[in-house]
RNA sequence: GUGGCUGUAGUUCAGUCGGCUAGAAUGCCAGAUUGUGGCUCUGGAGGUCGUGGGUUCAAGUCCCAUCAGCCACCCCA
């Protein structure tokens, strides 16, 4: 029996690994512009980073990390023993804790420095169910700016997000941008015990899953899909009644920043990050129409209080992360044109055995010039090879024969332009470059 | 983690009530064109019918198990 990528992960292929190449520089071209520069964190961390940053209640958490053992460790680790806190790896299900680590780690954002904007582009991990839009292994690329509390790092960062899903060719109209305030520590645990205690109200109308949260988490209710629950939920108390003054300030300045750029968005109270650390304004992009299920593209926040849960000084901080294995869904739904991987711009082809190894010769020597060429390996016609030459899309076809070669000449076709011209063999290289 | 659907040439699929040598399109190879691609025509190769077991005179078809994929719940990008 043939072994397949494991489940929920996935090869990118030639023709998808060059898109996600692309994908990945326009991301550092247009983050680039707005004062963003490219880091690398490693794929794991310690699990308790995870738990502490993104929090022990959280699903992300508590059921989709892989944890990672060394060999020696699987094995103590099936007889029952517990591990101590730093040999316990996860591989990483979101980029922001790793990075804030980093900051941490090396001091990015010391006294009195400007703030450190880091984007990344990796592979992240959870071991969730597959379905359409959503893999255990999956692309994204986020941002993170540490060290300035200012609604104008929250705006910049939101409208950078949308300049870059227009470049990258996600239609403008298919894309809704959701915005809300979650508060911070001063305003947050009121409303919470605000929400908690409605949800106390009326526990009959709703289902077991939003009854369990009510204790641990009441704001996830506000993501229930259950139409019992969102229908008591649409009358439970609205964040921003609760929200104190400074909450208040910075998210109207949010939202004027952003009517200023043009952005159109829409206010929704009901919008509840899943990752503990957000505080005051979180967002999220949605796309209409296909793959309803998996509809966010996009989607972040702040979280003022993240670096201090992980160990560091108090630092504020805002970012967000999209998918690209879902931009690219929805970009195939738009029709759009995806790039071919060509390996191949001039073939040299021989038109027998004989000049196998003029041939051979001939690709070396045009590769030397910095052309991309290839020549045939498996003894085809010429006409199959010219078939070849056309399928891996070279402009050029170098014509390898007993009779130009007697005279120290090749042969070169256009194959665009369908013209042929003889050249001494000694200025191929030059005229096939001239051709390209 | 829970549920539903689907597995037949490289690919997308058809295959009736269980019945003769499992088909089509596309792709691939060759020829028409004895030294030249795309278009056309002709021919050819290509199948452990996901895997294992069962029922039957007979299984791609029915039953059981298993594996894989997809979709939804849940959750998130």
């Amino acid at each position: 029996m043939a072994i397949n990528a494991p489940e929920g992960t996935y090869d990118l292929l030639p023709d998808q690994k060059l898109f996600w190449e692309q994908f990945k520089n326009t991301a550092r071209d247009v983050f680039g512009r707005y004062g963003y520069l490219p880091i690398e964190t490693p794929s794991m961390e310690r699990t308790d980073l995870f738990v502490r940053g993104i929090g022990e209640a959280t699903d992300v958490v508590s059921k989709e990390m892989f944890e990672v053992l060394s060999g020696g460790n699987m094995a103590k680790v099936l007889a029952g023993e517990t591990l101590p806190a730093k040999k316990r790896l996860s591989l990483r299900p979101e980029g922001t804790a790793g990075v804030v680590r980093a900051c941490v780690q090396h001091d990015l954002v010391p006294q009195g420095a400007p703030p450190a904007k880091l984007m990344y582009a990796g592979p992240m991990f959870r071991a969730e169910r597959p379905q359409q839009g959503r893999q255990r292994e999956f692309n994204q690329v986020g941002i993170e700016c540490l060290g300035a509390d200012d609604p104008s790092i929250d705006a910049e960062a939101i409208i950078m997000l949308m300049r870059f899903f227009a470049e990258v060719g996600i239609p403008h109209t298919s894309m809704t941008l959701l915005l809300n305030s979650m508060g911070c520590a001063t305003c947050r645990p009121a409303y919470r015990d605000a929400v908690r205690a409605y949800m106390e109200q009326h526990v009959d109308a709703l289902c077991d899953t939003c009854r369990q949260r009510m204790d641990l988490n009441p704001l996830r209710a506000f993501d229930c899909k259950n139409s019992e629950c969102a229908a008591v939920m649409e009358d439970a108390p609205k964040i921003g009644e609760y929200l104190c003054d400074e909450c208040q300030a910075h998210y109207a300045q949010v939202r004027g920043l952003l009517e200023l750029a043009g952005i159109q968005y829409v206010e929704d109270a009901r919008l509840v990050r899943g990752l503990d650390y957000y505080t005051r304004t979180v967002f999220e992009v949605q796309v209409a129409g296909s793959g309803k299920a998996q509809n966010a593209i996009g989607g972040g926040g702040r979280y003022d209080k993240l670096a201090e849960e992980i160990g560091g000084r108090p630092t504020p901080g805002f970012g967000f992360a999209l998918g690209f294995e879902r931009c690219v869904h929805v970009l195939e739904d738009a029709g759009h044109a995806f790039p071919h991987a060509h390996a191949c711009q001039a073939f040299v082809a021989c038109v027998d055995d004989e000049v196998r190894t003029d041939a051979f010769a001939l690709a070396q020597i045009l590769r030397d010039a910095g052309v991309a060429a290839e020549t045939d390996h498996q003894h085809r016609s010429l006409k199959s090879q010219f078939k070849l030459a056309d399928k891996l899309g070279a402009q050029v076809v170098v014509i390898l024969g007993p009779d130009e070669l007697r005279e120290g000449n090749v042969r070169i076709r256009d194959m665009r332009s369908h013209e042929e011209t003889v050249v001494p063999k000694d200025v191929a290289a030059g005229t096939v470059a001239s051709l390209l």
